[in-house]
DNA sequence: TAAGTGTTGACATTAGTTGTCAAAGATAAA
DNA sequence: TTTATCTTTGACAACTAATGTCAACACTTA
């Protein structure tokens, strides 16, 4: 299940533009961005964020969602997933400090 | 960086086993092996795991290195990357309970 | 020299992602 | 029903990234 896909196509409907009328706004074929919507196809970073100014809508919470299921697809059936996720915690809040 | 590789290729100098050696006991090509351990390819889970009997040392730190810096690559440079951290952390918590 | 070590780069192969297109199916209005 | 508009689907091409293969290089030691 992709949540970015879910809320996109919510904000799209209440924006009132169809798929393609969308599509065309930010320069990717319909078929795409149907699948997207969908979760057939992955989003990337780009389009969530042409789409959320065609929807007038902050993306934040878009952009973490989109990376957080990265992160899960990533660790999905992993044994050690959650220490991993740990690990990289520190990595990164090392990184941030630097 | 990969600790990864510095800590395969300390184990198999401790083993005392040459590249090549190990390369071929993993069935590997050496070219890879060299690489892999220098950070300058990735390695694969597998990869890890058959050295990691090789040298006859317990694999789970090394995965969960190995995974850690998968996610720190998919979030480096990402504003909102400690967020998306917890999101998925969620996440993962959420699907292990059921 | 000769044998062993690790490194490098060029290249082919493979696998995965992304884009393009046409057609089909669904829905609603005329 | 016809027409228009919409979304979905699948086949395919194009592109990109990952992986494997190989030969040669440089260095050290016997």
């Amino acid at each position: 299940m992709s949540t970015v896909g879910i809320k996109l196509r919510e904000l799209r409907e209440k924006t009132g533009l169809s798929l393609r009328k969308a599509a065309v706004q930010v320069d990717i074929d319909v078929a795409i961005l149907s699948k997207m919507e969908r979760g057939e196809r992955k989003f990337t970073k780009e389009i969530i964020i042409r789409l959320s100014e065609l929807y007038n809508f902050n993306p934040e919470n878009l952009i973490i969602d989109f990376l957080s299921e990265k992160v899960v697809y990533d660790l999905k059936d992993e044994e050690f997933g959650l220490k991993a996720l740990k690990v990289a915690e520190q990595k990164i809040k090392y990184n941030k400090a630097n």
